[in-house]
DNA sequence: AGGAATTTGTGCGTATGTATC
DNA sequence: AGATACATACGCACAAATTCC
């Protein structure tokens, strides 16, 4: 019985700590559970109600919870059916934010730190966070082993004092989310074309200098403050960039 | 007292016709307010409360409804202070799966029509809809009257026998609503390069053939179904992509 | 084939918390 | 400080879709 863990937990980091809304504890304790692989991909929720008891807490607000999960597609509901877990979904929550991909679809997405350095935010960048120093990272993105785009990510100093890149590896948000509690909750991106950065390696395919796609974002945490803003060039000959409207 | 109004309208969109649900309905109807100008930016609704008791429904149906609003960016909430219009949103709303803006930000978007035609569907598209036909619309998209894009929008050919392309003029998606009941509810838009097509106008700023900004975009129903394919051609040098994720 | 049981969806009502005015 | 108004949370009844027998 999968439930009576939840209860525990929620417990735990209910009354405990954030007092945030109770819906969003909720939302974030599944997150955690699929992220984890507690939950499977495929594997079927109990009914509501069973799990509205096991939390302590009453169907409506589990079903905001499960509404937001479905939002961020990692779950399946089905009425007259169940909820279904959708790791996938989850998998690629933990690049979530990450909209490259190969041309021809598709293609597992990896990172490679280049660099990762606390400076002082240079003046030209939009207003984000409120330290007047950032940390920023420097990575190479390869979609299926195949460098697609360099991409710098600048965090807000405020969120911790020093940034442990071995850390960070593979899944930045998951590193904000389990090690800064940083919970990215929305973005907005501007796409276009830009010069490739002087910095970027080698390995990258196109030369410093040439054109390249461009992708300017600012992220938001989920207390709405601006916390992160980046920029990735990306080779346009072998990737392009997705999203989902509404 | 503008309630009075509203009740009047949901009696009859509400029962009348379609069945759906009435958070739906509500949230429809908020919109055919806004859009036509009945409800202006910046304007106050009345307490939730009020507005439920006109409406002749509950607070959390219509929390629901507005809610949709919000999310759509036509409606601000405010916590303590009241539930605001934002217009603004809604006129972009029109445009509201337009994803162009100016390099340097904003440009009022227009479309002028090239032409509108019902044509089998070409068969390396993607499965769309089940008409074996669809209407094809060619279109001129400008930012602040200058050419930025070109545009051919696949609709299939089961939601009208014929399109009127003058009623068309400025906001399909206007068009799509008040005469073919048809609610684009959300899309999936992929970015990259293509080369112009041979079709687009002298007065667009690129040459046929050479290389463009690229959106190859699918749209969903509100009953989920996919109801139109479009492919839209943009000059990078004066205008970029942009998008909100969540 | 069909009906009963299960499960989510919709809608209503209410009580309490919290931000704004 | 008090009133107002939205946010959160709980609970219930019925509808609609699915599943199972």
């Amino acid at each position: 019985m999968v439930y009576q863990f939840f209860s525990t937990v929620v417990e735990m980091s209910n009354r405990a700590q954030s007092s945030l809304p109770l819906y969003v504890q909720l939302s974030e304790l599944l997150i955690r559970e699929i992220m984890s692989g507690r939950l499977r991909d495929g594997e079927r929720l109990p009914p509501e109600r069973e799990m509205a008891v096991s939390l302590n807490t009453s169907v409506g607000t589990l079903r905001k919870a499960l509404a937001d999960l479905t939002e961020k597609g990692m779950l399946d509901r089905v009425q007259g059916s169940g909820n279904y877990i959708r790791a996938k979904g989850a998998a690629m929550s933990v690049y979530s934010m990450f909209r490259l991909e190969l041309i021809e679809g598709g293609g597992l997405p990896t990172a490679e730190i280049l660099s990762v350095e606390r400076l002082e935010k240079p003046a030209d960048f939009p207003r984000f966070g409120e330290s007047a120093e950032g940390h920023r990272i420097r990575r190479l993105r390869k979609l299926n082993g195949k460098p697609a785009a360099v991409e710098e990510i600048w965090l807000d100093g405020s969120y911790a004092r020093k940034l442990n890149a071995p850390d960070i590896s593979e899944s930045l948000y998951l590193y904000y989310r389990t090690k800064l509690d940083l919970w990215i909750a929305r973005a907005e991106d501007s796409v276009g074309v830009d010069h490739v950065p002087f910095w970027a390696p080698d390995t990258f395919g196109l030369e410093t200098g040439s054109p390249a796609g461009f992708i300017e974002r600012i992220s938001w945490s989920r207390d709405d403050t601006r916390a992160e803003y980046s920029r990735t060039w990306f080779d346009q000959s072998i990737a392009r960039y997705f999203a989902r409207l509404s």
